[in-house]
DNA sequence: ATAAAATTTGGCAAACTTGCCAAACAGCCA
DNA sequence: TGGCTGTTTGGCAAGTTTGCCAAATTTTAT
């Protein structure tokens, strides 16, 4: 592969890769209902404070979320909301899996 | 979180991640035009055959491919054709970072 | 049977990711 | 100022991913 081709692939996978974790998936649905605070959002998932503030520093680097400092909170919101969009086409891979299963174990 | 919704996210993570990867993205993209054999990605892609291999069964792994042998060869083809979608929304983030970006550099 | 072509699997070292803790930093208020 | 709350950063150990090589497997052809 050149390696121009090559680095646009790159760049496509370093955004889809800073979706591919578990916690940065609940955050990303989470932000989709509006902004939130780092402490809303450690609160819910549960985790360290400094875990979800580098899973946050992933997201905001491959562009997917905006951060706003207001007083001593820093409130975090959807930059690109298109994002949204894999889900239901993961959901659909998912129950497609869970029925070609259900086809294979009988 | 709780445990059933946690494991919610890591069933949809793991879709995802499936797909965080250069060459695995090429591959999707690729077979969005039709059905490659192991062969043809290999020679497209350029890395040994059998990394060529591991991802493909990374991608079948997730529910995102499926392979037909025929004669000696073995075809992959979109199982989900819907993670095509995938890519307009990843390149409106990486024209949004590239003019930000630009802002930023003056 | 034997060989050749296509693909997968096992194994391994290098690189990367994750999540915790502790420490640093920033903003607010008494 | 000093202390308090909220957030980020550095460091590290454990776990995961990657990509090559060599070996095994499968199918076709001689």
């Amino acid at each position: 592969m050149e390696a121009d081709v090559k680095a646009r692939y790159e760049a496509r996978a370093k955004i889809i890769k800073a979706m591919s974790h578990p916690t940065r998936l609940f955050i990303v649905d989470e932000l989709s209902r509006g902004e939130r605070c780092v402490c809303d959002l450690t609160k819910m998932v549960g985790d360290d404070v400094s875990t979800i503030s580098k899973h946050l520093s992933i997201l905001k680097g491959a562009g997917i979320v905006a951060d706003e400092k207001r007083g001593n909170q820093v409130f975090y919101s959807l930059r690109a909301p298109c994002v949204t969009n894999f889900f239901s086409c993961v959901e659909s891979v998912l129950r497609k899996n869970a029925t070609e299963h259900a086809r294979l174990v009988g």
